[in-house]
DNA sequence: ATTTATCTATCTACTGATAGGTAGATAGAT
DNA sequence: ATCTATCTACCTATCAGTAGATAGATAAAT
């Protein structure tokens, strides 16, 4: 699946910049052209300019936000152990969770995947493969095929899950210990 | 934390359902006074009779919720074995999200906390704290205090993520693949 | 008489979206 | 070098629709 990388102009790219947090905090709705535009010293006409309908933004949100996480990842299937990917993986979390104090962007448009319009659903759909299939793949030199799919869904839930324990209860320990709970059980399995 | 139970007038109920229903497919934001009375039958004037504010509205939904959870649940400190009490919790689970193809209500408040009126993440961050507490005690003839705390917030977790990527992928049986790898997990740590 | 549950009517504020205009930069033709 | 056409990135002004919320009337039940 080729993915031609959007270019947006650095006005643009600010808008999403500030799109994106706030879709961090209350999901699609919680954007309006008028807020994103006085956030960027523009008119909403302006933001229209750059992406007419809303359902234009929020794709492009998605999409930006998925392509930054991939390319912090990294190849799943070079050299590094299935551990050290994992444990990047992880770390990629946390980073989520602590900038900005918000929770990761797809957490909150997955559970709310049912009221966004179609084309924004599928982005993040696309997201959540993505994920999963980076995990998968990365766990597949130390375990069997089946083994390594069950495990990727298990971890991307369980992180996505403890995601929305921290910013529910305001402490993001479990986050960590979600991690590290995960980090004992695939050393486990790795081990069988 | 003794928690008295509010009754509701059959039509506040009525509306409580319908607030409930939309708010787990797209959050707080999602229900607006107009759609609920007219899916109720009345006018939006008489939601405000029962609900004077959108706040209100919300925190009742969430008590509800919680409230009808916990029944289901039952005494996590009584004879089943943790098991047993394991495998009904993830009943609730599965039962959630196949009720209405929409998502745990908290996970989807959760996960904008930061967003919601203050008293509703307050309830939203109580049913948290009930379930991983009522995990914690579940699990407690079979672990340590702190094994059982970690495993609790884990599993909790996991169940959340697993709702997210479900509804999220449009394929429940991620709900289902991650129930039996905390199942078999738990039992391995319940051997030791 | 008071309470309960509804109504009509209305308010202000905000939503996404569009039409139409403008200043400045760029590019090609003369 | 200059004229022309196009493009970019914004603007003002406005629209219809919807948001939450309120005042005040009504009718029935207690």
């Amino acid at each position: 699946m080729r993915m031609e990388q959007k270019i947006y102009s650095p006005k643009a790219n600010e808008i999403l910049d500030v799109a994106e947090a706030h879709m961090r905090m209350g999901g699609f709705d919680a954007i309006s052209f008028r807020d994103l535009a006085s956030a960027v010293g523009v008119k909403s006409a302006s933001v229209h300019y750059h992406f007419p309908q809303k359902t234009d933004l929020g794709k492009a949100v998605v999409a930006r936000y998925r392509e930054r996480v991939v390319a912090a990842l990294g190849d799943p299937q070079d050299a590094r152990t299935p551990i050290a990917k994992l444990k990047l993986l992880c770390a990629v979390y946390s980073a989520a969770l602590s900038d900005g104090d918000s929770v990761c962007l797809c957490c909150v448009l997955g559970a709310e995947a049912r009221y966004l319009p179609p084309d924004v659903a599928a982005e993040v759909r696309l997201f959540f493969e993505t994920m999963t299939n980076w995990t998968r793949d990365a766990l597949a030199a130390g375990l069997s095929k089946t083994k390594a799919a069950d495990a990727a869904t298990h971890i991307i839930g369980a992180l996505q899950g403890a995601m929305v324990l921290s910013v529910a209860l305001g402490d993001d320990n479990h986050l960590k210990n979600t991690q590290k709970t995960l980090m004992r059980f695939v050393k486990k399995d790795l081990a069988d």
